[in-house]
DNA sequence: CCTGCCAAGATTGTTGACAATCATGGCGAC
DNA sequence: GTCGCCATGATTGTCAACAATCTTGGCAGG
């Protein structure tokens, strides 16, 4: 028998579902303000409502999700300034981690870095948005645990989960998805040619362009005055 | 009658468990190890055993607490090596967040924090461990919302939080706490001058003496061969 | 015509009982 | 005498019903 998964711990259906609704939320089938009723997600996933509560509390601890007692949880719209705020954390850590990657970087490394680096470029190729997405999220992964900080890796993925709500933006933009693209595979190269300099440039650039659309889209659609419906 | 807290809503009930779970672990009154049973604690603390179950569900996210599946809960022993990992991403953090109070300071600031600096000289005075900790925190939390970056504030927080479980060695040594409360005064003094770099360093300084405590105390204690009971 | 109140429906929050799982100690086989 | 198995008790995990709360629509009064 499988070790695995025998029988799946309800622990585990929590992460799938707090995972599923997150990428439903980056990849914009949940817009902001959207009402996410327990009942009906749980019916939807092929859960029990408990799960599904236990998920969006998830969820609200990582800042997706707003939960207003005894009314329910919403997508919750990212504060352009907060986003900058979030940005401006994650720039620090994200070069701290970056300076501290032992060059030249170890194979055992650089290997599974080619491999998700090539498995994101197909899913741009291929216009597959949520393919790009979690090809993403293991590519940025595994490149910063090669610092040897579990916690500063830890940190890393909660801010970036924290702003995975201002993804829905770039998340699909052929644009973006292709300039990820290509500044993944800048990054493969400085590691591999040990260019720290090049390698830290590199990612602090990485982070600006979706902050930045994610500040225009917003100002411009959704913090109209009059709370547009 | 207050305002707040006319019902007490679970989600205030669970932080409440929560703290003073964190406390009692802090405090060494729940040692490492020691197993956490729900519905004991649910008895003894006067909530029902589900609140105690999602106190004790944050505890583990911060790390203070073990969860095995249908086993339980135990007080988490930390890893020094881990906790050195901790603490090198909290100078970081706590540095940047010092660098970025604008100084000089607000009075709005320097106020309440004298007042919280004197509370917890206060506290070491009487001997009372849990009001040192308690002023402590809030003097930590007032001193570096200073920044004016609230993420930034809940990493250090956060980071801070998961080496609680380290302070069962110093939270209750009368030389720890005096230190603290000498390197607390001499913050204040610094942030009343305008001294940004007398900040830095000691900001830098004040989180030395308590990892190392603990690694040393951890040493020589817990991390004997053939895991003594 | 507008305002304030009340009832109905929808949704979340809470509880206790039940099921599943795991440690413990006793018993028999070898 | 030791090893392995099974019954038992202790503890956690799951669930569905019930209670509390909020929103909505309608109605009466001004």
């Amino acid at each position: 028998m499988p070790v695995t998964a025998l029988k799946a711990q309800t622990v585990d259906r929590v992460r799938t579902v707090a995972a599923r609704l997150e990428e439903e939320i980056v990849l914009g089938w949940l817009l902001p303000r959207e009402r996410l009723v327990e009942e009906e997600l749980a019916e939807r996933l092929g859960v029990k409502r408990h799960v599904v509560r236990e998920a969006l509390a998830e969820l609200e601890r990582v800042g997706l999700v707003e939960r207003i007692p005894n009314r329910g949880a919403v997508v919750r719209l990212l504060d352009p300034a907060e986003v900058r705020q979030i940005y401006s954390v994650r720039e620090v850590l994200e070069t701290l981690a970056a300076e501290q990657i032992s060059l030249p970087i170890a194979p055992d490394v650089l290997g599974p870095l080619r491999a998700l680096q090539q498995l994101h470029a197909e899913a741009v190729a291929a216009g597959d948005a949520r393919g790009a997405f979690r090809a993403n999220i293991r590519f940025h992964e595994t490149l910063f645990r090669a610092c040897g900080n579990p916690h500063l890796v830890e940190l890393i993925q909660g801010l970036a989960q924290k702003v995975h709500g201002a993804r829905s933006i770039t998340a699909a933009s052929p644009e973006h998805l292709a300039r990820a693209r290509d500044e993944h595979a800048a990054m493969v190269e400085a590691l591999a040619g040990g260019d720290r300099g090049r390698l830290v440039a590199l990612c602090r650039q990485h982070l600006g362009p979706s902050r930045d659309a994610y500040i225009a889209a917003v100002e411009a659609r959704f913090l109209r005055p009059g709370r547009g419906s």
